[in-house]
RNA sequence: GCGCCCGUAGCUCAGUUGGAUAGAGCAUCGGCCUUCUAAGCCGGUGGCCACUGGUUCAAGUCCAGUCGGGCGCACCA
């Protein structure tokens, strides 16, 4: 299609017809409107300019010129102001596309335009120091769905965990858990300021008095606190671990914050930015000269009492990830965060790599709702929906449809009375019964004794008319949206598609009927069809004078197999951002 | 004060990286099952794309400014 233009740009360029000094690359999409064809083209109106004539009349000689060079391919090629090229293909052109799903089955959508280019995606990285809550299930889903759709478009992807496990968080939690065991020890206790709140704290330090009785008492508090710390953290983290699992979200690499320090990496992170000239010393303290990458203003790593910031650790984090040998890191991040950014663009850039080597996509708060009613969260009272709570209410599968529903930088209203209905009105399962639908009907078919064919053996010249067409149309998209999707790390995208697609189903199921009824075999009728394609001179069997197309065993065969490709990308795209695509409902 | 994100139908949001007459769903009103799953379909109602200016053949989309909402601006993590 592109090299068409291409080469019939050459041709009028050698021809002198139109004096291009530059060939650009014709830029092709499907129109809005599908009166409009089935492609359309702009190049007419960017060349206009350069060639000095009216778009019209460019558009005018290259579609002449398309014409009569690609007769195979083209049936049409209209020119419409202010200077379109709409190309209409051969109808039959397009069972190509049938063909091609069924040749590929589950890999129909998947590309190599990653190259096999490797990508270190962190996300998640909860503190392990409570429960996962809503937001994360968000990262948690975008995350996974991203890692899929990366690796179905020839990345080699590598998803990973960052352990907060050093620093004053933990100090936290482990402060809070002491005191909430010596307070159930019946001793007195001084619950720290800002400390955790949460119920499962007071699990965590009953389950804590169980197992180590009152040993902890006879230690010196500081080091009472470390045990409980480090004994807490890892029962969390394990919680998280299982609560990831069960929403089907998987990391090869759990890294840990700690190793960071204890292999040195933070102290050798800081000579390394000594050596290339990019820290400096000042009020007591070690600076990252941030402000040379376009940040803000300089940035302390290590303190005046000797200690690392967060930021050292990170940037030490990054570095390794760097060193890793990853061609590109993505983070997904709360957009909370937004500000950190320019940091961790700066510190790629100050280990010699090229600042779009870090690509960070943030996330917008998610708020719960039950119907018009607000669920109301706060962290600091300890009070916040789990993800684990809203999973087992809704079912991971609607959880991760609605977490990947929305653009990740909106906000997201999350009603949770809306995942649990089971209606037309509940977006998962609109789609998810597009595919059940289907496996009815095949189902069915097969107790009739009904063959399921395959595009090769029906006559494919009964699958042109418009509605044929359209779902066809459709199906052919479907690689561009994966494509599209995972260059722009938007995996929303795959969700509007899946969502069109199962309305197309839906009302082609409505309108026209696949297999016989059930007693008396022949008698059933299609509503009238749109004129157009049965004009195709091959299409016997659609009666051109009559607009009613019997539903003779050709047709049932020829729509079944029709049908098996739509519902190949149903689950491909459903499978891809993790959701189930079931055969029953 | 400075920086980032957002502003599209009554509500929740898409908008193919600058294209033609801006689209869905919800809500609301009215229709469609003796037949392959009605967890479905068909039709009606709804818009100064926050505002102003600029860039060009073309702006919801890019740039500047204004207004409004959210979030950041630590030798915290």
């Amino acid at each position: 299609m592109v090299d068409a233009i291409s080469m019939t740009l050459i041709k009028v360029n050698e021809s002198g017809e139109l004096p291009i000094s530059s060939i650009p690359s014709p830029a092709v999409e499907p129109p809005k409107r599908p009166e409009w064809g089935d492609f359309s083209c702009n190049v007419a109106m960017t060349l206009a300019s350069k060639v000095k004539q009216s778009p019209l009349k460019v558009a005018e000689i290259l579609a002449t010129t398309l014409l009569t060079q690609f007769p195979e391919l083209f049936k049409q090629v209209d020119v419409a102001p202010p200077g379109f090229l709409n190309f209409t293909l051969h109808p039959i052109c397009w069972i190509d596309v049938l063909r091609t799903i069924e040749r590929h089955g589950s890999s129909y959508g998947t590309s190599q335009i990653g190259k096999g280019s490797s990508i270190l995606l962190e996300f998640v990285s909860a503190n392990p120091t409570g429960p996962l809550h809503v937001g994360h299930g968000r990262g948690a889903a975008l995350g996974q769905a991203m890692a899929s759709l990366l690796t179905a478009s020839g990345y080699a992807v590598s998803r990973e965990f960052y352990i907060n496990d050093a620093g004053r968080q933990l100090q936290l939690l482990g402060r809070s858990v002491y005191a909430r065991y010596r307070e159930f020890l019946g001793k007195d206790s001084t619950f720290p300021e800002d400390g955790y709140h949460g119920d499962y704290i007071k699990e965590l330090a009953e389950s804590f008095a169980h197992s180590h009785g009152e040993t902890l008492l006879e230690q010196p508090p500081d080091e009472a606190v470390a045990v409980a710390a480090q004994a807490a953290s890892q029962i969390l983290l394990d919680r998280i671990e299982e609560d990831l699992a069960l929403f089907g979200v998987k990391f090869e690499t759990w890294f840990s914050e700690t190793t960071l320090h204890s292999k040195g990496l933070v102290q050798k992170t800081l000579d390394e930015l000594r050596e290339r000239d990019l820290a400096k010393e000042e009020d007591g303290a070690l600076w990252f000269r941030s402000s040379e990458f376009g940040d803000d203003k300089d940035r302390v790593v290590k303190k005046q009492d000797g200690s690392y910031t967060y930021l050292a650790a990170d940037m030490a984090y990054h570095r390794d990830k760097l060193d890793r040998g990853f061609d590109t890191l993505v983070n997904i991040w709360g957009a909370d965060h937004h500000g950190y950014i320019p940091r961790m663009t700066a510190t790629v850039q100050a280990f010699g790599h090229e600042k779009e080597s870090l690509r960070v996509v943030l996330v917008q708060m998610v708020s719960l709702s039950r119907g018009t009613q607000k669920i109301e969260m706060s962290k600091r009272s300890g009070e916040f929906v789990t993800l684990r709570e809203v999973v087992e209410e809704v079912g991971s599968d609607a959880a991760k449809f609605f977490f990947l529903m929305r653009r990740a930088d909106t906000h997201l209203d999350f009603d949770l009375e809306l995942a649990k209905q089971q209606s037309s009105d509940n977006p998962v399962y609109y789609v998810q019964y597009a595919h059940a639908r289907l496996a009815s009907v095949f189902r069915v078919a097969q107790e009739r004794g009904v063959p399921l064919p395959t595009i090769e053996d029906v006559d494919a010249s009964l699958l042109l008319g418009a509605d044929e067409l359209g779902l066809i149309k459709t199906l052919a998209q479907y690689p561009f949206i994966l494509e599209g999707s995972a260059l722009a790390l938007e995996p929303h995208r795959v969700t509007f598609y899946l969502q069109e697609l199962a309305a197309q189903l839906h009302a082609y199921y409505n309108k026209h009927r696949v297999l016989p009824a059930a007693e008396n075999a022949v008698k059933s009728e299609d509503r009238p069809q749109e004129d157009g394609a049965t004009t195709n001179g091959k299409a016997s069997t659609v009666g051109h004078e009559s607009t009613n197309t019997q539903l003779t065993p050709d047709v049932t065969a020829a729509r079944l197999a029709l049908l098996r490709q739509v519902q190949t990308v149903l689950r491909n795209g459903l499978t891809l951002l993790g959701i189930s695509a079931p055969e029953k409902m």
